[in-house]
DNA sequence: ATAACCATGTAAATGGTTACATGATTAG
DNA sequence: CTAATCATGTAACCATTTACATGGTTAT
């Protein structure tokens, strides 16, 4: 699953430009569990239109760049539905700095983990915040499904780091 | 944080091989949080003696291979510390195909969906039980934190699964 | 016999980020 | 006037995985 095959679910949830692409894997459905910049979609993009699997518009805008709106094609499709199907999804990958950093907490002063649990909670408020507005009464199961896993996760995630963080300071 | 600081966190701990670490990553308490392979263990580790952050005794031993087990050194600590401290740990990496084909549960067949949704629901199982047998009455309360802190998410995402399956299916 | 574990290491390939390059419009 | 948003794209760089190379021991 990388960014080109991710680029094609996108287009066949609705058709996308590049930009719109980033903005789903920033902020919108896919922000909790995949990221890319533009260096990888925009040539994934291009390999995309290559292989027939997406259609590009360009759409001249007033007082806008002109875009480039891309559409799956029914090659692109049947190309989508063969990725998914196939049954040994990798398994997770996470990285995380604030994991690694905590572990090591007796080697840091006080206000510094502080600060670090202070970011992580407003970061997970503000996540929470912004999730728990979205309007999912058109959405599918599965995105209606994603979305609710990464919610749990971050509540669980940031009710967890409330309950213990003193521990770290004594 | 590359592998090259994250070898280094591991050998302050306590002394170990790149054969070591790559357990440690793979699972033991890096597990939830941070993965890599023999590939990048071994030339970090060969760079960390370079730069006399650690240093390395060859031990012997009878019916196994020699290994190399790496100590840090005092640079190696303080190198370690400076790069917890600073301030500004990057924002957690997730990357999860399960999420991504479940996004498009519409596109596939029961069958498969209720495959993913049992395989991933044992992998928590496994997980969580490791887990809970892990000892940790000796462990700093940093790397007890963490581990709580990635418990605490597996079973919010092996509950929320559990509970919200079967709408995937109708 | 055969797989799994112990143990190290390199080279090629992969896949991604960051920096660069461009430029108009709108909101504060 | 300054920052943010819209919008596309390339090239250099970086980090990591995968495959290869080697080989003895132990458990099934």
């Amino acid at each position: 699953m990388d960014t080109e095959i991710v680029c094609l679910g996108i287009i066949a949830v609705e058709k996308a430009t590049g930009y719109d692409i980033r903005k789903f894997v920033e902020e919108g459905p896919f922000s909790h569990f995949y990221a890319a910049e533009y260096g990888s979609i925009y040539p994934a993009l291009k390999r995309l239109l290559d292989k027939g699997f997406i259609s590009c518009d360009l759409i001249e805008q007033e007082g806008k760049p002109s875009k480039k709106l891309y559409s799956i094609t029914s090659e692109g499709k049947i190309h989508l539905i063969q990725q998914l199907a196939q049954s040994d999804p990798k398994k997770d990958k996470v990285r995380s700095d604030f994991c690694f950093i905590l572990f090591f907490a007796e080697l840091l002063a006080s206000d510094h983990i502080d600060d670090l649990i202070d970011n992580r909670l407003s970061h997970y408020d503000e996540k929470i915040k912004k999730m728990e507005e979205d309007d999912l009464s058109d959405a599918p199961q599965g995105a209606k499904f994603v979305h609710g896993l990464g919610l749990a996760i971050y509540k669980a995630a940031a009710n967890y780091i409330q309950e213990n963080a003193t521990k770290l300071n004594e």
